[in-house]
DNA sequence: CACTCCTTTTTGATTAGTCAAAAATTATAC
DNA sequence: GTATAATTTTTGACTAATCAAAAAGGAGTG
């Protein structure tokens, strides 16, 4: 249990393992979180080795990685950072949506707790992000929203869009250009499940995308 | 003539130096920069020499170090940086003035200049921050006010307080329970040259100061 | 079971920044 | 002007994080 420092380099490393650990199964496999961290796969090693003596990850060698209970508190807590100073630079700091991960990437790193109080108060404690992401609340609680990918709704369905889980700013800004914003409402058109596509309409102008992009945005229904 | 990464490391030297450069004769001693940063004599001599390398510093061994004109506006921008996040910790999340310099300190290395221009917008382009000390234009240009040490006041001078030019937060709380705040006007009683302390006349109490507290202690004259 | 393929781990090297301690240089004192 | 003190530089070693490439392990197929 040899004490280890949160560098920005491990925090990213506990994002990343909270991340891949709530895609498919539980456990993380060493390639898989090298490749969310572009690194190698021996760096990627390494590092696990780092955290399981920090008593940070589970480790079974050639089997996966999972975190352990401490490890996930302080993985959220990096999350809840995240995404007060999103919002932060949204809402008091007038930048766009497409532009503030990168930022906050940075800032999550360094900013102090005390900030990150002042922040939540200033927002008048947000739950969502400018992405529609949850915000973790201070104790480390996530309220999640019972969602549905765009990617998988039917012709003729009426929804509202609520969370572009992607965070390429190119992504964000051609989703923004049309209409496809948080709470915008849209209908599905029709589908194509040999072209593996989607087409919608939304602001007056029919639009079609690729499943994996409509796979992340998130909807709810409208009746 | 390496390029170099502007690291947190290095923008820290290059602030130190740009510090130390203004107090006393210009050339740095290699001893007075380890000691300001609080590494040892030879790890201040290394990175001199990489900064050289880089063509942000002269370095003329065993005599002094001074910053390059490039080194030079890099500090500038980084001391910027420093003061509007300061400025912005203090009046945009109410922080204390007392707390907020060891959060720039590590907000300066990150944040990006996006972030620091509509800070400044923000703040309606202001020209000090919480400590009364000149934040550099975006072009980096100092605008230095005529000021006096509180230390060389003579009795019976009425002064205004302009700058407490002193990061420890121990001493700010000190002075601005007795006080001595921005803009406060107070009156100097008497001098001890024997004992090297100053007496003043603050807010219905007299207090008395040593010389190198009052130095830190910037005024403008009342008439 | 044996062979191949893919993934993971190990090994050895590299870089930035640091320290401790030895060596070199400059400054001070008598 | 030589000896001593103080400062600066050099040297060698260490840590965190990385990569490239070699070695080891596991899974699937016949």
């Amino acid at each position: 249990m040899t004490q280890l420092m949160l560098t920005s380099t491990v925090e990213n490393y506990l994002k990343a393992l909270l991340k891949l650990s709530n895609q498919g199964e539980n456990r993380v496999s060493t390639g898989d979180l090298a490749k969310a961290l572009h690194v190698t796969p021996g760096s990627a090693t390494s590092m696990i080795k780092t955290l399981a003596e920090a008593g940070l990850a589970h480790h079974k060698p050639h089997y996966g990685v999972l975190l352990t209970e401490k490890g996930h508190i302080l993985a959220v807590h990096v999350v809840r950072r995240h995404r007060i100073i999103e919002l932060f630079l949204v809402n008091v700091l007038e930048m766009e949506w497409d532009e503030v991960h990168a930022e906050a990437e940075q800032l999550e790193h360094v900013v102090s707790d005390e900030v990150i109080t002042r922040m939540d108060k200033l927002l008048g404690y947000p739950t969502l992000d400018p992405h529609g992401d949850p915000i973790p609340t201070a104790d480390g609680m996530f309220i999640e929203r019972p969602l549905h990918p765009l990617s998988q709704c039917e012709a003729g369905q009426r929804v509202q869009v609520a969370r572009i889980s992607d965070q390429n700013s190119s992504f964000l800004k051609f989703a923004e250009s049309h209409g496809l914003t948080l709470g915008a409402t849209i209908e599905v058109q029709r589908r194509n499940e040999h072209a593996e596509s989607i087409t919608l309409q939304s602001n007056e102008e029919e639009i079609t995308l690729g499943f994996t992009a409509a796979n992340r945005i998130e909807v709810e229904f409208v009746k």
